[in-house]
RNA sequence: GGCCUCAUCGUCUAACGGUUAGGACGCCAGGUUCUCAUCCUGGCAAUUGGAGUUCGAUUCUCCAUGAGGUCACCA
């Protein structure tokens, strides 16, 4: 059994979307599971659309995500280079076995002239086969002009490790451009002699190469070669709409969600879930539970559309789940200004306050500000509140002085507080709603916050009399 | 238009001829002495349509419909 080798090859021409690192995710998990190799290529033939920036951003998304390679462009390996543009003698070799074999030849149309072609197919609502023009006598490729492939044929039937069975006619083979006049191979061209030569034994990719699989099939029997597996993916489709995934439909670049603080284990995890399933009802995976359990059996063969809100309850589950000191250590650089003077022991705790209603660490300042600061008064809070609104502003000040004195007295212990707040419930003869949201208030000025004798006992005895009288003064006031 | 692929709740999916078609997200309702969240309970919600094959079809076959892809000197 030969070693697993799969690739990721992506063209540097932007970021990384949740659709093209799904393909890479795939092609990875198979390698690890497989304990093969994960191999990283820049496909930089088309040098029109490169991105300046786009290879370090790509091999940062990886990393980021966990997804190291064994292979690739700036780490070396025993194929390199990794970079298809450092590659072109490869490809002029091959290209040579094939004009020699009578199976490439150069292409003698102008640009205009094969437009002109397929302006005509269409017009006559034909799919477009340059092979239909193929010219009897072609002149000796000097490499001015395209190098096409000489096909032949034939209807294809094959094995797709997702799709199943798959066949097509003769109808789909065309002559397709191996090297262009630029001098650089086309990705048809490129890939097929880059995966073999790197001894790839699985190729994963996106629907959209499906089409272009026969004429793959036509061109490996010309070089006498056995393709590799081959594994399509199907697409991930953009919130609104069934279009696929793309930039242009604001597609996020997924090291915008690591920036917005999802975990990288939960992107793993959701991206995986888009389109594959272990078979039972488990819905949250480790890392390794996924690069365990993964198969190309079960993947799906329909898009997936991404489902933001499915992302954030996976996350969230995730924090949850995640030992304190962790959470602490991962969520370090999202807390607020406000923060940055606080003892780490009060942090932890307030950590642990909001742990289970945090979903994304980017909330983590509006979650916790009132721990670090006193926030204005707002009556509006009082005014809004569907238990309090109905009282007057004297009302609500009596008891809230009441509450004062009797938290004047306590140790501020939590126990403590959760002794005094039930009696204060009986002195005052009001209600938990009433009561406890007035404290809430006056002691956060925050719409919502955690428990209210914890939340209390960690903001202390000095801060929360102080921001009681605060709130006193306005109800005076007012 | 030709060719190819796909089709289960709004969304992600399970059921590889026999289930009251299951789970999860979201949504709604209730509970957990206030809020938000967590947690628990319950609810709403799907096999695109039509023919076959079969004792029996979500599942197999065919047709229709719908959706996507492709027909570049882009990948």
């Amino acid at each position: 059994m030969k070693t697993v080798r799969t690739r990721f090859a992506p063209s540097p021409t932007g970021f990384l979307h949740v659709g093209g690192i799904r393909t890479a995710l795939f092609a990875w998990l198979l390698a690890r599971q497989q304990n093969g190799q994960f191999i990283l290529r820049f496909e930089d033939t088309d040098k029109k659309r490169e991105v300046a920036g786009a290879r370090e951003h790509l091999i940062d998304s990886l990393k980021t995500l966990g997804l190291a390679y064994d292979e690739g462009p700036d780490i070396g390996g025993p194929f390199a280079p990794y970079t298809q543009s450092e590659r072109l003698e490869h490809y002029q070799a091959w290209a040579q076995k094939l004009i020699a074999k009578g199976r490439a030849y150069a292409d003698p149309y102008s640009a205009e002239e094969v437009q002109a072609f397929r302006d005509q197919a269409r017009a006559n609502k034909q799919p477009f086969l340059y092979r239909n023009y193929r010219p009897e006598v072609t002149p000796t490729w000097d490499g001015t002009m395209p190098l096409r492939f000489k096909s032949d044929p034939k209807p294809y039937s094959w094995h797709d490790a997702v799709m199943g069975e798959l066949s097509t006619g003769p109808e789909v083979i065309d002559d397709f451009i191996l090297i262009k006049s630029d001098g650089y191979p086309t990705y048809n061209f490129a890939h097929i002699i880059d995966d073999l030569e790197m001894e790839i034994t699985h190729i994963m990719r996106g629907q959209e190469f499906l089409s272009s699989q026969p004429n793959y099939l036509n061109l490996y029997e010309a070089l006498e070669i056995t393709p590799p597996i081959l594994a399509t993916m199907p697409h991930i489709l953009a919130e609104n709409g069934n279009k696929k995934l793309s930039k242009r439909d604001g597609a996020k670049d997924v090291l915008d969600y690591i920036r917005d603080g999802y975990l990288p284990e939960t992107l793993v995890n959701f991206i995986a879930s888009l389109g594959w399933n272990d078979g039972t009802e488990q819905e949250l995976f480790s890392v390794s539970e996924v690069i365990t359990k993964f198969s190309l059996e079960h993947v799906q063969r329909s898009g997936a559309r991404f489902d933001e809100k499915r992302l954030e309850w996976m996350n969230g589950a995730k924090i949850r789940d995640l030992p304190l000191a962790d959470l602490a250590a991962r969520s370090q650089s999202f807390w607020p200004e406000s923060s940055h003077q606080s003892a780490s022991d009060y942090k932890l705790a307030v950590l642990g306050l909001i742990q289970e209603r945090l979903k994304f660490f980017a909330e983590i300042p509006q979650l916790t500000e009132f721990f670090f600061e006193d926030l204005p008064v707002d009556p509006n809070l009082i005014t809004t509140n569907k238990q309090l609104k109905k009282y007057t502003f004297t009302e609500l000040k009596t008891w809230l002085e009441t509450c004062r004195q009797s938290f004047e007295a306590s140790d501020f212990s939590a126990a403590d507080l959760t002794e005094r707040l039930n009696r204060l419930l009986e002195t005052t003869g009001q209600k938990p709603g009433v009561l406890f949201s007035l404290i809430r208030i006056a002691t956060t000025q925050a719409p919502a916050s955690p428990a209210l004798a914890e939340t209390m006992a960690l903001l202390g005895k000095e801060r929360c009399l102080r921001r009681i009288d605060q709130q006193l003064t306005v109800l005076t006031a007012a």
